[in-house]
DNA sequence: TATTGTTATACTCTATAACTATA
DNA sequence: TATAGTTATAGAGTATAACAATA
């Protein structure tokens, strides 16, 4: 119990490193705002055009494929997919050496939506970054990028915790202490 | 319609400042994978532990503004307050000038829970950004911390759009197009 | 038996609004 | 009337597992 009456010394400046979860929430959610507004008109907003981004920019052989590479569900996928072909965006096209698969392609018409897309999402990331100094933004998308991409690449399919016992030894984290 | 057949150039890069979002979430969802782990004793995890911390080392007047100084809803600040005062972490005092407030105040416990936890946090968080060189983890920490305290400082009261309003002039941003 | 894609279900967060007690 | 805090409810997002077709 014993809780101080009135906080004489409040240490008025968080430890460093403590709050990194807070600042990139806090970022995220803005992007998030921004960037669903601008991007009304694509299916399902920033997750049809992070599908979209990639179905376009990189060579992904399979459904299931794609699904690792963005680091999401494959059944999240399915009806993503559906709507972004129901607007003409992409298309399904059968892999006739193995039936199960499906290669998604984008159309002209999706190509051209993404590279609009694209120049307002930058237009809302310039707006969400506005509190950094212009050299800093870069260096913050530079940072995110590659920090995310080692993590991607490093998670053995999305098992999270081997970072963990790698790093720190032993079998995963302590726990119950205080 | 008329998609390619076989993507003859998948233009093998993303265009620069387009894939953020993907990027912020891949590590914030690592973030929190590690975290919530490291945290498993303190009530709400992450959450619990960004409250604490606030009321830890800053001095925060009434329950309303802790919601405010960190972005949440007051309704959440409830029960995790309610979980975080029954493991006598923090108390609820009343305040006698005004019958409707309560000034959340950290316990001699709950302060040595937070610098415990925030040990670990820190331990996490290196393992997060393990893909960044040491001078770069410290800048991209910064750098998030700046640009959350920004969008943070600048909403109006979790209102979105003005700033968008404010950089790019006129109402919103322009919706159906392509 | 394992894998691709689909479907259905359950669980977690978050947002919202209604309510009380004070002001 | 407006505000601080509480409670209850509904929605979105995510994770999980079961399923059909194919390998």
């Amino acid at each position: 119990m014993a809780a101080e009456p009135n906080q004489a010394e409040p240490s008025n400046t968080h430890q460093r490193g403590t709050n990194l979860g807070w600042s990139l929430g806090m970022v995220l959610r803005r992007w998030h705002e921004h960037v669903e507004e601008s991007l009304q008109d694509l299916p399902h907003g920033s997750r049809g055009y992070h599908i979209l981004g990639v179905v376009v920019h990189e060579d992904v052989p399979t459904q299931s494929a794609l699904a690792a590479r963005l680091a999401i569900d494959r059944s999240v996928l399915t009806y993503v997919i559906d709507d972004l072909e129901n607007a003409a965006l992409i298309e399904r096209q059968l892999d006739p050496r193995d039936r199960r698969a499906r290669r998604i392609v984008a159309t002209a018409k999706g190509r051209r939506a993404l590279a609009d897309a694209e120049r307002r999402v930058a237009q809302a990331e310039e707006v969400v970054l506005g509190g950094l100094p212009d050299e800093q933004r870069d260096a913050f998308r530079d940072a995110a990028e590659r920090a995310a991409d080692a993590i991607h690449t490093a998670a053995p399919e999305t098992d999270p915790c081997i970072a963990v016992e790698d790093a720190l030894g032993q079998e995963g984290v302590r726990r119950r202490r205080q």
